[in-house]
DNA sequence: GTCTATAGGCAGATAGAC
DNA sequence: GTCTATCTGCCTATAGAC
């Protein structure tokens, strides 16, 4: 009787696998069709059949990242009602990159912003846009529930959190410290909270899987 | 007699200079020796008799730039003792970069950290770590004043601060849109703020030469 | 779909004349 | 100090066999 194959993604989601654990780590400058057919243990011109030239991987990378972290979102509002427990649940999807010494898909980009091709440009700028929108959402919801306290816009603080967070990657990755991300971000989201003093237990940054 | 000669700075200097603005903008994986020649108008060659290879002129760079950012600093001390004052100028010297399309140095290697060679690295946590240093003082001093407000430990805050601004650099450039950082600074900036509410107009995150 | 082979360019770097 | 000339290696990408 046919046994089932041993589990094996098509060959394109495991290139961008490759490629998107190498882009986050060392950037889209610093990774090549080499490194990701070297990984693969297949060929650069393989690579090529699958897609054709690195602006196109690219494209592919982030348009692939940007529906799984919005896949990831809709989980997060599926799971709680809570503001407080959603905005820990979305610096965990940040610590659980970090944890891989990986920065932000688009973080990573957006520092090479002025080198990258138009589309990719344009795909980074989309993807904090939708940060942004859904965070804002959040922030106005736990204003509402008397679970979040802010002065500023609920779009000005959406922006705040995510150049907090994105920035907290970034400055902590060096030091190879994940509990350095945790603190800095729950500093940051301490700020929101509707009673001052600590986040409880249960409402701290952890790491999602 | 002698006339002063146009002022031009000895060509090291110049190196880095045009250097500095590449790796600011494109990053450190993005730029090449035949950049740097071009702009200055001499050859490859030329470089690598001032810096043997591109990791000496990486470390050169970060050198002076450290060394111009703790003059800065120590310019910040030495124009006013108000805490806040001190803080919008730090937000400040962020605002600066940003506005010709730059990074922070420090914050574009931080990024490409891991294709980094090891002593460009740890020049970059060292320069965090005096970043850290100068603003945990602020902060104490702030909080003795009764100028600032802030429940997390100095340490944290500072952490917590210089991640914000390095953050909403990374994240504000693809807007090309200074205002957006100064906005988020002044967003993250005024949750230290010991009385509620805005930030005095004198305060507000301003462009420093 | 994957391979071998190779093109064409640019990277960092060096030797040696001036 | 700056140049010309050159080296070696890696890059992205393509042609064409299997």
């Amino acid at each position: 009787m046919a046994r089932p194959q041993q589990q094996k993604p098509d060959t394109p989601q495991r290139i961008l696998d490759v490629a998107e654990q190498l882009v986050q780590v060392r950037g889209f400058n610093a990774f090549s069709y080499a490194d990701v057919a070297a990984q693969l243990g297949i060929t650069k011109a393989s690579l090529h059949y699958h897609f054709p030239g690195k602006a196109e991987l690219g494209q592919a990378l982030i348009a692939r990242y940007a529906q799984r972290f919005g896949q990831a979102l809709a989980q997060i509002d599926s799971e709680t009602e809570d503001a407080w427990a959603k905005l820990a649940a979305y610096a965990g999807l940040y610590a659980g990159a970090l944890s891989s010494q990986r920065m932000c898909l688009c973080g990573m980009l957006a520092a090479e912003y002025e080198t990258l091709p138009k589309p990719i440009r344009d795909a980074v700028v989309t993807f904090f846009d939708d940060n942004e929108t859904w965070l804002e959402r959040v922030l106005d919801q736990g204003r509402t529930d008397d679970a979040l306290r802010f002065e500023a816009s609920a779009r000005e603080t959406a922006r705040m959190i995510i150049s907090g967070l994105e920035g907290a990657m970034l400055v902590s990755r060096p030091y190879g410290d994940i509990a350095r991300f945790r603190a800095t971000a729950e500093t940051l989201l301490a700020s929101l909270a509707a009673t001052d003093g600590r986040l409880p237990a249960r409402n701290r940054v952890k790491r999602r899987s």
